[in-house]
DNA sequence: TATGAATGAGATTTCATTCAT
DNA sequence: CATGAATGAAATCTCATTCAT
């Protein structure tokens, strides 16, 4: 029972490796198969295509980031949120719930974020800034409210966004050490609610 | 007279808008060379492989970007700088600069910044982290100075470099007017130097 | 059962007919897989490449050629040399083995020896001149022992080992007979022993 | 008048230089005469081809050498050969001649006889083989009419004939310097001419 | 369940040669 | 006298994918 998943298993350590090295275009399917001791006809047998491939790698990790990630944010708007000042131990939470996800796939993520060029997943960091941006954009709604006669910079909410996202796959990509990413995320994300807060918002016309 | 260029400069036209829409991996010369009316050998007689036909098409921005920035950074450093609050007023200065040359050559500088994944430039933004970087350590080791107790946070350091850059990279990409680009990219550059002052120092161990 | 080699068999006969033909360099892969019936991509499943493929012709021919020869040499140097008269004999031996394997393996020696200039065999022939000479080196010093005031002409022991190996490639380019070239052969070696004792040494100074 | 000869020089000279590195069929004519600092167009202008320039190259001393040998020949024909004693002496006016024709070309007459494999001079080596061979069988008559009951053996001819040639081709590839040349080709010579009076003749069945 | 042979289309690159100017 | 642009065909090699067995 066990043995019939030992080969899927060592054929999606094999393609991980592959596509860690040298990306998803790169990466050669005659290689992963020879690596995984199978032929490439096997693959086909475990995947649909190459692409299927690189789902196999990457599809449960993406989901439980996708799935944190949204859990966390309807919980956040629901919160009364009164003050903003909050917002940062908030963030604390989302940073350590990032780290904690990030670092238990670390790999398969690192291919799903930097080197899935070539395939379906090449847009999911602008899918995962999207994300972002509406809740962000909501959070800066109930903001606004706040202050007659200024408006959202949609520019600057997209690139914060962006940023976000970004420091999280800067992290993974320099730092291995799940403790240390930790700490160097915390003043990332303090600089950005501070930024968020002085400049999400500009002057009306 | 002007005829003679007619060809390699349609040729390099075809290259930039192949290597723009596929990315250098997924260009074709083939598909390149028939969209300029030419065939494939004829391309190398005008360029010496598909890296010299990318070089052709990005080589003159580049070198003109990286001398503007060096040039730039070296009087920033002679400079006299008593207070650091000077600093937003110089970043206008660069950051016009930077848009200027950006945009002047927009389509090349996409394709290096951004599409040059397999070619011989495929590492240049990290290039251009490094460069920023070492000026910004220069920059950091004059203001902890004022500091003690406190040390440079490398990592701060390194990030907000690669944040730099990327804020110019995803201007680029997102926004094709120069002007609001301009207007743009203040916020976002003033937002860099507030958290620059306030996070890149840490307390001592 | 034997069906399964087929297309290899049938590819690496055309190889050797087309390598035999027009030597490695001007052989090529298009034709030779024109000629085996397979596309130029079944080509890379039984071979790594062009080179790979000149190795499935020769490399085994190649392989029991060293071997008899090194097996040779090491009981004919271990064996007790008393005196150089019993030579001539034991060089009928030597020529019956080289015969009889070189004439297994004709056409595929013929490809080796004289056609795979530009493959990584191209040096085979230099390689088996040097290890003859090695042996006959061993030989002289022997030889020269006995006659005190002489010593070793360098050249000459090169150059013999050069005709020695080089008579063997104008046997098979140009005798297609085995019993012939044995009989072809013997007085070709005579001369050279008959050579190598009168000239192997020179006064010195 | 003189300038008009100064480019062709120029590319005969880089020609050499690149079919002497390359061999012919490996050598470029572009990178020729990019060398040469003319355009390939200009190649055909002083010369018909690649083969022509190849020509360019060798075709003088090809002359030279060849009228020399034939003169030689036919004087020594024409003598009156009353013994074979004299031969060795002859053979060393012989090597004189030759060795003094090949050094004056050496690049010239290596890349003629060594490198020319792909151009209408591959043959060459076998051309020149021929000449020596029929000379030598006009010899090898006289003598046999000497010993009746013997005949010539003709393998033994052919293969002689190649030897000798080779001996002069080995000898300009591994010697650099005439005067050694000279001296090492001496016991050769007398090597090839002891066995040719000692093997030339054969028992008639 | 898995193999291994094979495809077919594509890739980049090199080359001798030509010819209008 | 010489250029420089261009051709066109061929070269080796790589790849994801398929399918009979």
């Amino acid at each position: 029972m066990e043995k019939e998943n030992e080969a899927r298993e060592r054929l999606i350590a094999c393609a991980k490796k592959e596509f860690l090295e040298k990306g998803f275009s790169k990466a050669s399917l005659r290689s992963i198969s020879a690596a995984a001791d199978m032929t490439t006809g096997a693959v086909y047998f475990f995947c649909k295509d190459k692409n299927g491939l690189l789902g196999a790698v990457v599809d449960e990790p993406l989901q439980k980031l996708m799935n944190a990630i949204q859990e966390h944010f309807s919980e956040d708007l629901s919160a009364d949120i009164a003050s903003f000042q909050h917002k940062a131990g908030d963030h604390d939470d989302f940073a350590e719930m990032m780290i904690s996800l990030l670092y238990d796939n670390r790999d398969a993520l690192l291919i799903l974020l930097e080197k899935s060029a070539g395939s379906s997943y090449e847009g999911i960091v602008d899918d995962l800034v999207e994300l972002i941006e509406r809740h962000n954009y909501a959070l800066a709604e109930k903001y606004a409210a706040a202050f007659p006669g200024k408006r959202i910079n949609d520019y600057m909410l997209h690139w914060l966004a962006h940023v976000e996202i970004n420091a999280y796959v800067h992290l993974i990509t320099h730092e291995a050490d799940p403790e240390r990413a930790l700490k160097e995320i915390k003043p990332v994300m303090d600089m950005l609610v501070e930024g968020w807060m002085a400049h999400i918002l500009e002057d009306a016309d």
